[in-house]
DNA sequence: GTAGCAGTTGAAACG
DNA sequence: GCGTTTCAACTGCTA
């Protein structure tokens, strides 16, 4: 018998953009291969399917690049390999012009990725290749978590702490490889590429050029290189946060220094207006692609925990407290998938009628990334509350924050999620996820729907009579208005008096202060002066119709999966005129079918300049999904039809 | 089965 | 100005 010829190997880099702790990488190194080739399929279902605004773009970019060049330090003749192709097509032609042995990765229980992984997985057994996955995500493994949890989504953090007391101890850090093997030869002469559909491009509106990352298979140069924001057609990055291991590691390191910051960090404490610094760590990012291990994020804190002599911090509010309810999160989307992720046909989540619907794919019965528009009024609500021009400053601080630098504090994410939601709007909470989604550098599918779900009292979270109030709120943490100045610079000679509800300021202040409080946000300037908008609508007002909103649908008691709620005979439970799509008595589901369409607005006799707008801002939204809309283009889109389409030669 | 109580992060009124 | 109580009343866990 011949002797086994010596593992070639290829290491599929993902969300786990780093060399530190990383278990999958040590297995992979322990096979002792003869060549080990770094990879990143550059994966179509993120450059098109996921809302990916150029911040996020960006840190990834860096988190690339960081990673090659330390990959490069270990072995100057490595570097991490991008290869522009979806994996599923991509891996069976690597593996025979490579002669690939085994495939490494690190685990994901993402709806996608899992999807993704078994496609791959398949196409590995039918090449004779092994495959090795290992956990490393997350502090326990998530399906591990779920099964300790009797099989049922993990919905509360002491469910976690239970099952995770069961599993044992979260795994000690493993220290970053000191060599790597050589990759072998990478010639790709042979290998013909399968270009991605590019429609629909849910990130097109975030594009000034074309989109040309998909034109050669190992980039326009063909080196491998990590391709640029100018390949993929975005604007420039406004973010000042970076990405990478080394940053993310010079940014633990500074954190866990402070020890007493450390042990008694209490997140409720820490304050959403800090700006410079921000309040919190800012390490979310990192453990989102990885590019921080959460593990050693864990036990870098909890040595330090343990040595500290006064009092320090317990879970849930402690810093290890954050990470559970990380866990928390991807445990209980581990157990749900791709419900786990909307409303409709999610046993966990309350159904609330909230205004603005998604629309769902009868095939699939998932959210389409579109949405009915059952109130223009609803609507102006909520493109107005994306915008930042709310009328107020609180919010509009919070989402002008957002949209540029691609983080706001967590208490800040409260506060414009319950005044979207339950607490001011009462649009659908899938319409508030989908905006954090695209602009949120740490956006994480997981924690990102969770804490949407918590926030507007649809799951983890019932007591929707606390309300944020965004001008009570804020003035716990900050009566100057500091942070308001910083993000809504027309209001920065304020008066702190009215900082927070600068209509009440008297018109000649107004004046002397340089900005008059008028219209809806659709100027800028008047004359000498600056203008911010009225506010949309009275607070007080819109929390007492929520309330009764939400007291209503709670006594309904509806989930997702509710029969009533599938087929749409929801309707009768609620009176017509409550607040939300509510009227009528049949025909259309919790939230609507695609291509179905109400038309149960006008009731409260929209000025024209309001419909004028909403026109002008909701233009080409109606034509995503319509009749010829494709079947699904949410970020949820399994692998269909995405990855067919052949290079026409 | 059920009563009692706690729950990461509220607001307003009161002393 | 600050700490405490009350408001209104949810779910889920524990005993």
């Amino acid at each position: 018998m011949p002797p086994t010829p010596p593992p070639r190997v290829i290491y599929w880099f993902r969300t786990d953009l780093r060399l530190h702790d990383s278990p999958a990488l040590t297995a992979a190194l322990d096979l002792h291969p003869s060549v080990l080739y770094p990879v990143w399929t550059w994966d179509p279902h993120y450059v098109y399917r996921a809302r990916c605004g150029p911040n996020r773009w960006k840190f990834l970019l860096d988190c690339q690049s960081d990673l090659s060049a330390s990959i490069t330090k270990l072995n100057p003749k490595s570097k991490l390999l991008v290869i522009r192709e979806a994996p599923q097509t991509l891996f069976p032609k690597l593996f025979k012009a490579w002669r690939i042995t085994h495939l490494v990765f690190e685990k994901d229980s993402d709806a996608y990725a899992r999807e993704r992984d078994e496609s791959v997985i398949e196409e590995a057994r039918k090449a004779g290749v092994e495959v090795v996955v290992k956990m490393g995500r997350t502090l326990y493994d998530p399906e591990e978590l779920v099964r300790e949890n009797k099989g049922k989504p993990t919905m509360s953090i002491s469910q976690v702490q239970a099952a995770g007391k069961s599993i044992g101890g979260i795994a000690s850090p493993i220290a970053s490889p000191t060599w790597l093997p050589d990759p072998g030869e990478t010639d790709l002469d042979d290998i013909e590429q399968t270009r991605p559909g590019t429609e629909p491009d849910l990130n097109s509106g975030v594009r000034k050029g074309s989109e040309k990352s998909y034109e050669r298979l190992a980039g326009p140069n063909g080196d491998f290189a990590v391709p640029t924001m100018e390949e993929l057609g975005l604007e420039e990055a406004t973010t000042p946060h970076r990405g990478g291991e080394t940053v993310a590691l010079e940014m633990l390191s500074k954190i866990l220094e402070d020890k007493t910051y450390t042990a008694t960090f209490e997140k409720p404490n820490t304050a959403p207006t800090a700006f410079d610094p921000q309040a919190t760590t800012l390490l979310s990012p990192h453990l989102h692609f990885g590019s921080l291990s959460v593990r050693q994020f864990y036990w870098g804190v909890q040595d330090i925990v343990d040595a500290y002599k006064g009092k320090a911090s317990q879970p849930p509010t402690s810093l290890t407290g954050q990470l559970l309810f990380r866990d928390m999160y991807f445990g209980a989307q581990s157990a749900l998938g791709y419900s786990f992720a909307q409303t409709y046909n999610n046993p966990q989540c309350r159904f609330i009628p909230w205004h603005l619907p998604s629309r769902i794919s009868p095939s699939t019965n998932l959210i389409t990334g579109t949405y009915l528009i059952d109130s223009a009024r609803a609507h102006l609500f909520f493109l107005r509350w994306k915008e930042g021009r709310t009328g107020f400053p609180w919010i509009d601080a919070l989402m002008r924050q957002l949209k540029q630098e691609g983080w706001i504090h967590h208490l800040g994410r409260h506060a414009v999620a319950c005044f979207l939601t339950r607490g001011g709007c009462y649009v659908d909470w899938e319409r508030g996820a989908e905006v954090f989604e695209e602009w949120l550098l740490d956006h994480e599918t997981a924690c990102n729907v969770g804490n949407w779900q918590w926030l507007s009292c649809t799951a983890f979270f019932a007591q929707f009579y606390r309300c944020y109030s965004p001008v009570a709120f804020p003035k716990k943490w900050d009566k100057e208005g500091k942070f308001v100045r910083r993000y809504c610079p027309e209001l920065l000679n304020y008066n702190h008096k009215y900082i927070y509800e600068p209509w009440k300021a008297p018109i000649a202040d107004q004046k002397a202060w340089g900005c008059l409080i008028k219209g809806d946000g659709e100027m800028m300037e008047e004359g000498e002066f600056r203008v911010y908008p009225k506010p949309m609508f009275d607070f007080a007002e819109r929390r007492e119709i929520c309330l009764k909103g939400m007291k209503k649908a709670y006594e309904v008691g509806l989930h997702g999966n509710d029969p009533r709620v599938l087929d749409g005979s929801w309707r009768k439970l609620f009176e017509d005129d409550a607040e939300g799509p509510t009227e009528g008595e049949s025909g259309l589901p919790g939230a609507m079918v695609e291509d179905e369409d109400v038309d149960n607005d006008g009731a409260h006799g929209e000025e024209s300049a309001l419909e004028v707008e909403q026109k002008k801002m909701t233009r080409g939204k109606k034509t995503v999904g319509g009749k010829n809309g494709h079947k699904r283009d949410a970020s949820q889109t399994t692998l269909d039809a995405m990855v067919t389409r052949k290079k026409k030669k």
